[in-house]
RNA sequence: GCCUUCGUAGCUCAAUGGAUAGAGUACUGGUCUUCGGAACCAGUGAUGGGGGUUCGAUUCCCUCCGGAGGCACCA
């Protein structure tokens, strides 16, 4: 049988379409929606409204029409129409119950639709190396990760990509500092000391640049080594460069992320080199020694592609590194995730990489983020002026243990899940700003609430190991519709946080989820209920813990079964 | 200067053009001899200003004000 992503929206959506027809309107995707308001039933449509004035009759008379021509059927319990011209309805008891028993049936596959969908490249985490990874890259790691899970449950194939700058300006003023005193890294026992030391030296490196005429051009031609990897230069970088890599593979590790490939700029800027050069006179221009993409033809601005000394600037490497994409992989779309403040330089990007290669058109899309602030404003490692993303979660972490005196392994998991959640929980596109004191938050919308109420689930269900058959409810369960109400609407949840790419609808819903359980935990106790009631219950506990646990784990949480 | 983007309770955030704008936090007051209190309930409190489109606007358009970002060899 194929399985849809929501049956019960899929089912509703097919009657009313049906009743549609009868009253002469044919609507392939008619409008329905969630009430805010529960009293105004599980769905509503406002379709009347919008076919009023093209079918010349009154909305209320149209959605009388609309309840009058709705198929009986076992789905829908009762319609109700309002002024002006709503049509709301009811899911019917036992089709609610029907859902229950599919969650059970199903487990964590429950809400997945069967179906095979785009193959897409998702690029994101971008840290450089011979620098600290700071707040923005753990955002996007955090961001890319649940968007690619997400992207992935709806049937699309995700290929995993992260890009790292490890050549450019950045490592020449970096390798500036290093080279004289090359021993004080080599001496350092762990690579996280190792990074936080070329931290350092590129902040040395970078201040020189700007203050010191000669350190300038001796950076410059550093700059030449690395790019032929010449020399001592050459032998510094590839020596500097595996403590990096090998750092970041941990990191990625420690933060639950995989890559089906990573990329680096060295590899991209041959490629990318060669690629503008052949389309001088077409898509570039030469213009005082540099090579360029003229973007006002197209509403955009110009941008330098290869620099007058030859060198490919980022924006030749990340055509080059569109061309390795292809080649490796034969996507049907190219997402890039950044911070928005390469919004136009994307622009720019896609626009002439369309030109370069036309069988792309359309196919090339960037996701812009908001940035990270802290109250003072921008944060930027060419300042200095950091928040080091690996310590953070150490820092969260021991402030977890402190609190609740666990062990590290899951405070470790806890604390993930507070950082991670509270990344998600809101519009991706806007700025975030970060406090740190919220991020570790302890209650009320949080991650780790999220996990709390996790764990009550498996607590009861710890002392049911097996599951009772559910048929027919004959009992009241009033008190129970709440909860039961909600579980259902996980598969569309889903599948539009997919569709605007924005992971922040899932967390919504899991919160709510989270604290319509938690009051069902208040009011119906499980354990001590008997009969028909208990059954209910513990199939309800048992779907708000599954459910719990998939959306968690699409937003890239673990879940953890003490706390 | 030009372009992009964001302005929602004191603070941090929600609300595919829908009905009485929801939460958390903070503050005030409650619940429970816990199926794990990192819980639950109640109260106070908000769409930057002005126009427009629409049956209906936090959402779309215009304008003003305010914040953020970008605009040639950095990434």
């Amino acid at each position: 049988m194929l399985s849809y992503g929501s049956m019960i929206k899929t089912q509703l959506t097919r009657h009313l379409k049906k009743s549609l027809e009868k009253v002469g309107v044919r609507d392939e995707n008619p409008y329905l929606e969630h009430p805010a308001n529960e009293t105004h039933g599980d769905y509503s449509t406002s379709v009347p409204l919008k076919y009023a004035s093209r079918l010349h009759k009154s909305p209320m008379k149209i959605a009388e029409d609309i309840k009058e021509n709705f198929p009986k059927n076992f789905l829908v319990e009762a319609i109700e129409i309002v002024k002006p011209g709503f049509v709301n309805f009811w899911i019917s008891k036992p089709a609610l119950l029907e859902e229950l028993v599919r969650i059970a049936e199903n487990k964590d596959t429950y809400g997945k639709p069967q179906v095979s969908n785009k193959k897409i490249m998702l690029e994101f985490g971008q840290p450089n190396t011979h620098k600290t990874p700071h707040i923005g890259h753990l955002f996007s790691y955090i961001f890319g990760e649940s968007l690619a899970r997400i992207l992935e449950w709806e049937g699309n194939q995700i290929f995993r990509a992260n890009y790292q700058g490890d050549i450019g300006l950045h490592v020449a003023k970096c390798l500036y500092s290093v080279k004289k005193k090359i021993e004080e890294g080599r001496r350092l026992d762990d690579l996280k000391k190792k990074v936080d030391f070329l931290q350092t030296c590129y902040q040395e490196g970078s201040y020189q640049y700007e203050h010191n005429e000669t350190a300038q051009k001796e950076i410059d031609a550093l700059n030449m080594d690395i790019y032929s990897h010449k020399g001592i230069a050459g032998e510094i970088w590839d020596e500097t460069r595996s403590w990096s890599v090998e750092f970041y593979r941990l990191f990625e590790k420690k933060l639950g992320i995989r890559y089906d490939r990573h990329y680096y700029e060295s590899q991209t800027s041959a490629p990318g080199k060669g690629i503008v050069e052949k389309h001088v006179g077409t898509v570039f221009v030469k213009s005082e020694g540099a090579i360029i993409f003229k973007g006002e033809p197209y509403g955009l601005h110009t941008r330098v592609f290869i620099n007058k000394y030859g060198n490919p600037t980022y924006e030749a490497k990340d055509v080059g590194l569109i061309s390795m994409k292809k080649k490796d992989y034969p996507l049907d779309l190219s997402l890039v995730t950044t911070a928005n403040e390469q919004n136009e330089y994307w622009k720019v990007i896609i626009k002439a990489s369309e030109l370069v290669f036309p069988e792309l058109k359309g196919k090339l899309k960037h996701l812009g983020f908001g940035m990270i602030q802290l109250t003072t404003g921008k944060m930027a490692s060419r300042t200095g002026k950091i928040i080091d993303a690996f310590s953070l979660v150490d820092t969260v972490t021991d402030e977890i243990i402190r609190l609740y005196k666990g062990d590290r392994e899951s405070a470790e998991k806890i604390s993930l899940a507070a950082i991670k959640y509270s990344f998600l929980r809101s519009e991706p596109l806007k700025n975030i700003v970060f406090d740190l004191k919220m991020s570790i938050a302890k209650d009320g919308d949080s991650g780790p609430y999220l996990l709390y109420t996790y764990v009550r689930t498996k607590s009861i269900l710890s002392k049911n190991p097996t599951l009772p058959s559910l048929q027919t409810v004959s009992i009241d369960i009033s008190g129970e519709m709440g909860i039961l109400r909600k579980l259902y609407r996980f598969p569309e949840v889903v599948e539009n946080a997919a569709k605007s790419y924005s992971p922040h609808l899932l967390a919504g819903y899991l919160y709510d989820l989270a604290r319509e359980f938690n009051l069902f935990y208040q009011k119906c106790p499980v354990l001590k209920a008997t009969g028909e009631k208990r059954t209910v219950r513990i199939f309800l506990t048992n779907a708000v813990s599954l459910i719990l646990k998939s959306g968690l784990n699409l937003l890239g949480i673990e879940t953890v079964d003490k706390m």
